[in-house]
DNA sequence: TCGGCAAGCCAC
DNA sequence: AAACGTGGCTTGCCGA
């Protein structure tokens, strides 16, 4: 499936792939200063000798086939305890990411003839309905770093237009406390509160006004995790908190949150009886390992179960929202143009005059796309803004 | 030179 | 001893 295609602004893509390459260049020195030898940043196995043969430092983990992890939680850690190579490291990596993945290949991928940038959309490459995208993939645009937004910064409006960005607020937590039929849950989210600040003030017993702001984060941690079908190692290594830790957390969630369990129970033993489990909409996602005699794909398997259901109703909600964008535009009499989907997300392009009357539209198809065929208990909200580029629109 | 795997990392 | 869900892209590396 391939919508319109999106605009990029290739003046400021060259301008942070050049700026890019000058911090690698900058990091790539200390790295070499630091190591007293010259090696290549890029290469995980070289990075392994160096910091934990030559320097002797304290290696933890190995990977799958029993080399010495490099990865970023390794370096972290190293960088925390004082050694600059470790710090040079982490941030060669993060600009060489950001060039050769989005800046130099965003550039490469605009279509001489339209002058933008078609991604392709696959309908049926996920196991729990999501759409993937590829060539390039526009679903990982970065986001999440001051350096990796400049990227999104470069996806822009015709002159005349903007970008609108729609995306519903914790739908998979909202669709979590549907289906699991958490009351607790529920009435925070019709009151409009802050859900992580709840799950935390109701584990730990202290008042939202005034939380440490850590306080929410690990309650946050853990309402992610709930929906990925947390293991105590898992929410240990995503905190960094010891197992012991991490176990009591999850047995006090539990313990407020008992629906959240019972759901967990449930999607397992359906699991287990018909090697599927099922969407709110009636979508199937098939699960031969929940059969399997290793004990460790049964576990995946048994994940698999508690969060596909969730992932693959909000999923089914995007994707009806979808369906019906176009007549509804067409009927609004608006001229916008739905250009991106990214899981949570619709990305348009539009008239800077339709701009107010797109993101009121919007918000109704999306926050009523489960209707008729399923009445959810909890309603969806859906943040929608204009920019002049996507970024903006954030 | 090409294909495939491993490692790593971007997003939701 | 394991090792929270869904994807796609790039580089390094190795063998055909």
């Amino acid at each position: 499936m391939e919508l319109h295609g999106v605009k990029v602004d290739v003046a400021q893509l060259s301008r942070l792939s050049s700026v890019f390459a000058q911090k690698m260049a900058e990091d790539e020195d200390a790295a070499f200063e630091a190591a007293g030898t010259r090696f290549n940043p890029g290469s995980p196995k070289q990075i392994g000798d160096i910091l934990f043969g030559d320097m002797g430092l304290p290696g933890g983990k190995k990977t799958k086939s029993g080399a010495w992890s490099t990865d970023a939680a390794v370096l972290e850690e190293l960088a925390a305890a004082g050694h600059a190579l470790p710090r040079a490291l982490l941030t060669w990596r993060q600009f060489a990411k950001l060039k050769s993945t989005y800046s130099d290949a965003l550039k490469e991928a605009i279509n001489p003839v339209t002058g933008r940038v078609h991604t392709s959309f696959s309908l049926a490459a996920t196991s729990t309905g999501r759409l993937s995208s590829s060539e390039p993939n526009l679903q990982n645009i970065p986001i999440r770093t001051e350096e990796g937004r400049k990227i999104r910064e470069a996806f822009v409006a015709e002159p005349g237009h903007v970008i609108v960005a729609a995306d519903y607020s914790q739908i998979e937590l909202r669709l979590l406390a549907h289906i699991a039929g958490v009351e607790a849950l529920k009435d925070a989210f019709r009151a409009g509160q802050d859900i992580h600040a709840m799950t935390a003030s109701e584990m730990f017993g202290v008042p939202i006004e005034g939380m440490d702001p850590m306080v929410r984060r690990n309650a946050k941690a853990i309402n992610f995790g709930i929906i990925y079908g947390i293991s105590a190692f898992g929410l240990a290594n995503n905190l960094g908190i010891s197992r012991d830790e991490a176990r009591t957390y999850i047995d006090s969630y539990f313990k407020k949150f008992p629906g959240i369990a019972d759901y967990m129970e449930a999607m397992k033993r359906e699991a287990r009886d018909r090697a599927y489990v099922e969407t709110l909409f009636g979508r199937r996602i098939h699960l031969p390992g929940i059969r399997d005699k290793n004990p460790a794909m049964r576990q995946f398997a048994e994940r698999q179960a508690i969060n596909a259901p969730i992932q693959g109703a909000a999923a089914d909600i995007i994707r009806r929202a979808m369906a019906r964008m176009d007549a509804a535009m067409a009927q609004a009499g608006l001229s916008a143009r739905m250009l991106l989907q990214v899981h949570d997300e619709l990305v348009f392009e539009v008239p800077e005059s339709e701009a107010p009357d797109l993101i009121a539209l919007a918000g109704e198809v999306m926050s009523q796309a489960a209707a008729p065929a399923v009445a959810l208990s909890v309603p969806l909200e859906v943040d929608a803004r204009a920019g002049a580029t996507w970024g903006q629109a954030h």
